[in-house]
DNA sequence: CCGAATCCCTTTAGATACTG
DNA sequence: CAGTATCTAAAGGGATTCGG
């Protein structure tokens, strides 16, 4: 049957969209930068435990308690994908009991300064959107 | 009870670092930034359907058109936040049926040009993070 | 033509408990 | 100290249908 066209017309650019996107470097880096914990983890080695410091290592358990609200599960998971992208690198010291360090490599902190603009940006224009937020919500 | 210390400080601790994330505004962009659609329906307006021209308001069909795998729920939702933030500018001529069209405003304007660093970093580094991706997953 | 409302599924992340 | 495993809750997103 060469019926149903549209549907399947649509489908078919849908597809080849989605291959599109999958390929888009950008959305790669959007979905890798998202999660959750990501760019916390970034700031707390690229900016120091308060943010306002220099890059330095960190051992896993400071950055649990850095980061107050992570589950072990979440930082064990996001410290993974991040070395694997090496823009974090993992290294184990052999005392008892074992001691891990994480610290950034060269491409983490140069993304970690690119997520910097975003935070720059944010930081001017919240007030500008807070303020159109209750406009809109007030216009109803 | 003054018992339960331990568990009792760690969820007051939690609570009060995710009140902390919600009042960071670079969390909140980064929400709003990380919808799947957010980011391409910011490079659609400002960089036209083919990402390579001039701003310019497009009509909410054209928009479907270019977004190819997009859902009317979703596109419907995102500029309807976008719009509530004051990104995107709506307009609606009152034609038969209803002529709608959607513009970037200069905050819309200047939040696309950061997230354009965004993209900028990814096309630099896609290699080298694919690289290190390879490397990684190799060495199991 | 534009968009709202509903339903359903998949993904993500948090709680908890346990191991080297 | 530094993780892993399992289970469950919640959110994001898609298909479909209906209204202005």
């Amino acid at each position: 049957m060469a019926t149903m066209t549209a549907a399947q017309k649509r489908a078919e650019a849908k597809t080849q969209y989605n291959a599109f996107l999958a390929a888009c470097p950008s959305q790669q880096l959007l979905a890798r930068v998202s999660g959750k914990w990501v760019t916390l983890v970034l700031s707390a080695l690229g900016s120091g435990p308060d943010c306002t410091g220099e890059p330095r290592p960190m051992r896993y358990s400071e950055l649990a308690r850095v980061l107050a609200g992570i589950s072990p599960k979440m930082l064990s998971q996001t410290l993974k994908s991040l070395e694997r992208d090496g823009l974090i690198s993992r290294t184990a010291m052999p005392t008892v009991p074992v001691t891990v360090s994480y610290e950034l490599t060269g491409l983490g902190l140069s993304l970690h300064q690119t997520v910097r603009q975003i935070k720059l940006w944010s930081e001017a224009h919240r007030d500008e959107v807070t303020e159109n937020q209750a406009r809109f919500d007030g216009a109803g």
